[in-house]
RNA sequence: GGGCGGUUAGCUCAGUUGGUAGAGCGCCACGUUUACACCGUGGAUGUCGGCAGUUCGAGCCUGUCACCGCCCACCA
């Protein structure tokens, strides 16, 4: 006997048990050796992460699909694992050092640390993978791979040393996001411009020759900048060729105020007469246009801030390199050596201002990069560091979107992705970190490099090259965590090795992700799947909203503005969130996530419930063989049309990635067709004296209530599952797990005619009610009601379902005949319903009510006869829309005539 | 500066071939029916952001404006 309500903690995590002991998530099970392959490789969770409302909608969906397709024979591979997350991951670690007074990450060494990453991993790494249990996701976590197992590992020393020998891995000195916090280089997409109000200061340079004097502007040039303590490090100024304010300066020289540093006035169309004073200060070490600039004329570069952003002045070659240091050069040195940047932008500008070197200091928005992980504003340097030939990359990724290799679902997402694709810049791929795969690059003493898979093929190549063993360095950088993540799709399944699971699931059928990660990491799948591979990774990539909060912000922990989905899974059940997040996941929009939508879905689930319920009370029993289309009752012959109905729509919205569809389309049927109508109107039957009848309609709600446990499943699969166990112990599938039941197949069950009068039957009782209710009738009295002109089809449905009439629409008989003197009177379709409730109601009431039925059927003919009378509308209008207006003003007219007939009626007995 | 998306019932949002505006929640009234009060029955509420255009007909197509949001970008 089930409960009264349905309660999901009481048996989730049992059901989820039963699954897994069934292996029914297991891919390449036997029985499906012959079928159709489909796979899904997960967006792998941070080891660092847990659950948080953006995963449990990317799962939530990835599971509807997984098992929508387990469900129509297909052989499903689901491959879970997790992210080691290079910087997140030490970062987490080194805090939990730090809170727990233990020493830090230099102290303990590079081994010793990474052995407390791992160890760490193991303690609560899996935490997301009991997470995504809870939600209910059926991967096959018997695959489950890590980023940094030694297969993915090997993978991706294999690609690197690949991409090197065909020169798409190079190292190179260029300048780099530096993230003077973490002290690590980044790439380009982990740098987040901020809008920062900052001021703009207009700097004096004195020009070489005449004696500086603040009052004569030809002694000195104006530069404008945001940053005035990089100035330590101009090694130009640069004006705009065409700009007659400065042509007679190009090619002279200012003197550096501060150090002393003759530096020249040089043209380039970089500057921009527009900005600033017009003259810009160049400092190619520190920022990316002046390096360019400074590229272009062959400047030096001279980089005056440490890794940590300290000004780097003593000892430092190159920055005294240009200048004979002066007593005073020798004082500032002394004095702004080791200063932060920031306080000695502020003593720096003092220093100028006390020698009238600052024109003027005017406030000023821009933008400020600031690394997206520590928050820490980006200190642009020169470094050497490890880049992917992008571009190169790049080219086939973009062809196989454009020819439908790849498809993009919604489509408009591959503009975003062909706009960064083809303007793609190297990827900086070193990261100055200990967590992560480290660089398969050796270097010999003369720091020639030798790029292997393993040390003794680098030491080999080492002999080779210098007639000797020598001994190697390895290089101390780890590659960025995206550079894995690339590989995914494949290393998962085994790559390098020709696995047969390789062979049968790639490239996977769909990828599900959230936008926010296109350049990231679907980008780098399209490169390194189609340079290794030499195969798209996905056929489909559909692209889920970001579940946002109130004021449309991405959640994120730093923002502290998180809903924990595990909440709602507690107090709602995981069928209620996931079906909260598929019926809201309509393409193309950001979710707002309300929790009352979640509370409607979990009675959702207890309506179903209760369906459940009113079966096993009345011995509703699925039976073996049993086949729908035999049906002899019109309600059945209905409701298996309806059911089929929604078999379709959930079908085809589901191949269509239309979520919100699908799950419209269920909830709909199970609550408002299902329940509300047929379970409703099946109660006279069961209780009746027609014993054939009956047994035939506790079977066939027993088989729709299999239908809705079949199409519902993929949304919410612990209910269903429980529901279906729990079916009379005899019944058809006994023993069976839903999870495995296939998708129900198209039979043709659909009958007009069977339509047409359940329709009729409906519209009955509906108008009937509303005129009760309307007319204040007392719910309980039971009243009669009288048939006038009605067709012999009428006839013979009333009576066909005249027990069913009385029960739901509250009568004591029906009799045909004229209608009664002061009675209520309803038009359906050709007949008038007449209640006789003279006495009861209040005859004004009722007549007012018909004359305001009278005015909407009277607008409505207006609306249509207006559309008639155009001329253009009747010869330019398809046929059948023509058509179909005549046939509503006719309908619409019989109905006036019949109301203004009852209108009559009624005003004769007053 | 470039690109994308949004603006529909009090709230959160659906609305894919242009042809009678929908759902959930909330609200109001009533509670007969032994599946369900996590319920039932009935009800109210919209110049579909503004303007213009195309069309016989526009929430849907085009242009434009306004406001909101996101992404990309080297603006001293």
């Amino acid at each position: 006997m089930l409960d009264k309500t349905y309660q999901p903690q009481k048996i989730e995590s049992e059901t989820y048990r039963v699954w897994e002991e069934a292996s029914a998530f297991a891919a390449g099970a036997p029985a499906r050796a012959q079928a159709r392959p489909f796979a899904i490789v997960i967006p792998p969770p941070n080891v660092t992460g847990s659950l948080h409302m953006g995963h449990a909608l990317n799962n939530t969906l990835q599971d509807v699909l997984v098992r929508f397709e387990r469900m129509r024979g297909r052989d499903v591979l689901w491959q879970p694992g997790t992210d080691h997350a290079g910087i997140a991951t030490q970062m987490v670690v080194e805090r939990q050092l730090l809170e727990r007074q233990e020493p830090n990450r230099r102290a303990m060494g590079r081994e010793a640390f990474n052995e407390r990453v791992w160890q760490w991993k193991e303690e609560s790494g899996n935490t997301i993978v009991g997470q995504l249990k809870r939600l209910g996701c059926s991967c096959d976590w018997s695959r489950l791979r890590f980023t940094m197992d030694e297969g993915l590992s090997r993978a991706v020393r294999k690609v690197f040393v690949d991409l090197y020998r065909a020169g798409l891995i190079y190292k190179d000195k260029r300048l780099v996001n530096w993230d003077p916090e973490l002290l690590t280089a980044i790439s380009d997409l982990e740098v987040e411009q901020l809008d920062t109000k900052g001021h703009l200061w207009h700097l004096r340079y004195p020009i070489e020759g005449p004696k500086f004097n603040p009052d004569d502007p030809s002694s000195f040039i104006v530069v404008a900048t945001t940053r005035p303590e990089t100035m330590l490090g101009d090694t130009a100024v640069a004006v705009h060729p065409d700009d007659e304010r400065y042509r007679h300066l190009i090619g002279k020289n200012v003197i550096l105020p501060l150090v002393g540093r003759r530096i020249p006035i040089i043209a380039d169309e970089y500057s921009d007469p527009e900005k600033g004073s017009g003259a810009v200060k160049i400092t190619p070490a520190h920022d990316f246009n002046d390096f360019e600039v400074g590229r272009r004329h062959n400047l030096p570069m001279i980089n005056v801030l440490s890794p940590e952003a300290k000004l780097l002045l003593e000892p430092n070659p190159e920055f005294t390199q240009n200048v004979e240091p002066s007593a005073e050069l020798k004082a500032t040195i002394l004095e702004l050596n080791g200063v932060f940047r920031f306080a000695a932008r502020n003593m720096i500008v003092d220093r100028l201002d006390a020698q009238n070197l600052i024109e003027k200091i005017e406030p000023h928005a821009h933008t400020v990069p600031h690394g997206d992980r520590s928050n820490a504003v980006i200190e642009p340097r020169l470094t050497d560091q490890w880049y992917v030939d992008a571009a190169t990359l790049a080219k086939p990724a973009i062809d196989a979107v454009k020819r439908g290799r790849t498809n993009f679902v919604p489509k408009n997402w591959e503009t975003t992705y062909f706009h960064w694709m083809e303007n793609i810049q190297p990827w900086c791929i070193s990261r100055q970190l200990w967590w992560g795969h480290q660089i398969p690059a050796w270097y010999g003493p003369d720091d020639k490099v030798f790029v292997a898979e393993d040390e003794a093929a680098a030491l080999a190549q080492a002999k080779e090259h210098y007639g000797k063993p020598v001994p190697l360095e390895r290089d101390e950088d780890v590659l960025d965590t995206w550079f894995s993540s690339g590989l995914w799709p494949f290393s998962t399944l085994g790559w390098p090795d020709h696995t047969p699971e390789l062979a049968r699931y790639y490239p996977t059928d769909v990828l599900v992700t959230g936008f926010d990660i296109i350049f990231f990491w679907i980008a780098r799948m399209m490169m390194m799947g189609l340079y290794v591979m030499d195969e798209v990774p996905f056929r489909d990539v559909y692209i889920h909203a970001l579940v946002r909060d109130q004021k449309g912000q991405k959640m994120s922990k730093s923002k502290g503005n998180v809903i924990d989905p595990l909440d709602l899974i507690e107090t709602y059940g995981a069928d209620a969130l996931r079906f909260t997040l598929a019926a809201m996941a309509a393409q193309g929009r950001d979710i707002k996530l309300s929790p009352s939508r979640v509370e409607g879905y979990r009675n959702f689930a207890t309506k179903l419930w209760n369906a459940a319920r009113f079966g096993e009370i009345n011995g509703c029993v699925p039976r073996a063989g049993f086949d729908p289309a035999t049906a002899k009752v019109t309600l059945n012959r209905w409701i298996a049309g309806e059911s089929e109905r929604t078999l379709a729509a959930v079908t085809e919205a589901l191949q269509a990635f239309r979520f919100n569809e699908a799950a419209g389309a269920i909830y709909h049927f199970i609550w408002h067709v299902y329940c509300d109508w047929y379970l409703e109107l099946i109660k006279p039957i069961l209780a009746g004296s027609d014993a054939d009848a009956a047994a035939e309609t506790r079977t066939m709600a027993a088989f729709v209530l299999d239908r809705a446990l079949q199409l519902l499943h993929p949304f919410m699969p612990f209910v269903t599952e429980e529901l279906w166990a729990k079916r009379a112990a005899e019944g058809e599938g006994r023993g069976s797990l839903l999870i495995l039941a296939p998708w129900p197949e198209h039979q043709g069950l659909a009958n007009a005619e069977a339509d047409a009068e359940i329709g009729w039957l409906i519209k009955f009782i509906s108008e009937v009610r509303s005129v009760r209710a309307e007319m204040n009738v007392p719910a309980g009295a039971k009243v009669p009601l009288v048939i006038s002109g009605a067709s012999g089809e009428t006839s013979a449905r009333v009576a066909r379902h005249e027990e069913t009439l009385l029960r739901l629409a509250r009568l004591d008989q029906i009799e045909f005949g004229k209608p009664p003197s002061g009675a209520v009177q309803i038009v359906l379709d050709e007949a008038v319903l007449a209640l006789p409730l003279a006495g009861i109601i209040d005859i004004d009431a009722e007549s007012k009510r018909l004359k305001r039925e009278i005015d909407k059927v009277g607008s409505e003919i207006k609306q249509i006869d207006a559309k008639l009378a155009n001329e253009k509308f009747v010869s330019r209008a398809p046929e059948h829309v023509v058509e179909e207006q005549r046939e509503r003003k006719s309908e619409a007219e019989a109905v006036a005539a019949k109301l203004e007939q009852a209108l009559k009626r009624l005003e004769a007995a007053l």
